[in-house]
DNA sequence: CTGAAAGCGCTTACAG
DNA sequence: CTGAAAGCGCTTACAG
């Protein structure tokens, strides 16, 4: 394929004026331009961006780290990175975890190696202190809370957030209220858990461990939920769960098998996904898409030297029929 | 940064070797290959990947071109690429397009400038006869069937497969039987819109345009279609519509108004996500995630110089309670 | 407005 | 086994 040079000698001009042309200089007469520009039509020619990167130092994409896209968490939250990558002419390169710390690293390896310009962490297995390690390496951001001073963040206020919603659950009388999370040691559980534990010492109840439930994500993991519940002695009045795909799947699964919802079970959940407004349950709203735009934002402001900062989304009590 | 000069450098070789060992290429003493790898790790050096692009013509790197990937649709193929993709230790960038054809012709661009070494079409707008036009610029394969002899494709036999699905209600009493069609012009929807003429024509029924629904991709049109279905003077007694998010919100809108399902309405629809299986909902299995794994392998074939080739993935009738 | 030349940081025949 | 040198295809001060 043709390359710049070669245009350079039909067009009967130096390279540099290709170059010029190319990248929409001024500075170039109007009838060497015209030139330039029919000759690339002519030889079909396209730049070799391997060298125009080579060359500038950068590539103009970025790198999104996730444990998986099928969660509909994190494809809209890509959604959103997309939207406004789109917008600034970047690419994106999507690198799945399965919250696997090798693949983790490999991310910041190809950080490290120029192949990408910043990367945004969208949930992780990664300690912030081993993270911290990779702050020379090149500028990434989180989509989740961290104290790390050094870190760029934008996330949603899970404790408070979590708060409001089983604070929604003891007014509506409930005392006997389980959880489930999303994954045992991640940050945003963490502070959820800590929401339970404050709520739970607020109204004098004592705090059960069999009563958390873990690695709750998909709607398998909600229908599951449920067996779980039913074999119960004691039976919690409300389910508080992570996301619209468990409430989901607890739902069905509980109208299936008759259970007067929210009458004997009461069910919360976080994200107001359009499944969780079909089934007419109530939830957390959390604008994800939105958060996605702004991730893509703040990365572009490290990466183009600003100082980390911290930023918040908000939520919405959602109020439906499930409680 | 270090470079491989400076690592020459220090560790007391040639350009060459550190290259050598970069590259795990034998012929490298022992002793001196020690001295490179802990030079290297002393100085933290990391290849700059955009030279090893610029020199060796490609980059490891293919792009993915779909409309959306917030559908489980395409979520779910893209698991199946990246599944792939990671085992062969290459990237994938993705190129969202909501059918824009501009957005296509992008990727493609893409292509030519060597930013991709191939591409992946999981669905798209352009016709057949424009994309033929890019078949220089470089390798690429489709998710959907072609008789372009040209294109690699990996396809669902989709109006084999819709047909059995509609003689499925067929059997069960149907004659009324009202369509869901993702797209009014895409290729899949073209053979199931051929293969509900010829069951329709094979019972004898007459075609009504009013009882092809278009446009129907999500919950939320599932809901929609509900909406449209009561109002009807001559209702269909059974609607297949494209896919299980379509049909878990018909479903879930239908049983809401209290409607006999399937005594008063028969729902079928195609993919056989976690959904359908939670709602009960009777659908025709396609394997996506294995369609992605292929499409991948399809692709590196053509990167390799492999010629055109088509495959055909399965696809199964999963009976449960809305038939 | 224009061009010759150095530079980006690798890989890879080629010669030893 | 090893290295000097050419080459990949651009961009960009610098000098005019």
């Amino acid at each position: 394929m043709a390359n710049i040079r070669e245009i350079a000698k039909a067009a009967g001009v130096s390279i540099t004026t290709v170059s010029r042309v190319l990248n929409g200089h001024p500075y170039v007469k109007e009838e060497k331009r015209k030139k330039v520009l029919e000759t690339i039509e002519r030889l079909e020619y396209a730049r070799n961006m391997h060298a125009v990167h080579l060359s500038k130092g950068f590539s103009n994409m970025i790198g999104v780290v996730l444990p998986t896209i099928s969660l509909p968490y994190f494809s809209e939250l890509i959604e959103g990175i997309a939207e406004e990558a789109a917008k600034a002419g970047i690419h994106f390169a999507l690198y799945q975890t399965n919250y696997q710390l090798e693949k983790e690293i490999f991310a910041l390896e190809q950080l490290k190696q120029r192949q990408v310009d910043g990367l945004i962490f969208c949930s992780k297995a990664m300690s912030d202190e081993e993270l911290l390690n990779w702050r020379e390496t090149g500028p990434f951001i989180l989509c989740q809370d961290s104290r790390e001073q050094h870190f760029s963040t934008i996330s949603i206020p899970h404790q408070e957030a979590f708060r409001c919603g089983l604070d929604f659950l003891i007014e509506k009388g409930h005392r006997k209220i389980a959880i489930g999370l999303a994954r045992k040691n991640g940050v945003n559980s963490h502070f959820r858990l800590t929401a339970y534990k404050e709520a739970l010492a607020a109204i004098g109840e004592t705090y059960r461990e069999d009563w958390v439930f873990e690695r709750s994500l998909t709607i398998t993991d909600g229908r599951k939920l449920f067996s779980e519940w039913s074999r119960m002695e004691e039976k919690p009045t409300a389910v508080f769960v992570a996301n619209d795909q468990v409430s989901a799947g607890l739902y069905l699964e509980a109208r299936h098998h008759n259970i007067d919802i929210p009458g004997k079970l009461a069910i919360l959940s976080c994200d107001n996904q359009p499944i969780s407004e079909v089934l007419g349950i109530s939830t957390i709203e959390i604008k994800i898409k939105d958060m996605g735009r702004h991730a893509f934002r703040l990365l572009q402001k490290r990466i183009s030297g600003h100082d980390p900062e911290k930023q918040i989304i908000s939520y919405k009590l959602v109020k439906r029929l499930t409680v």
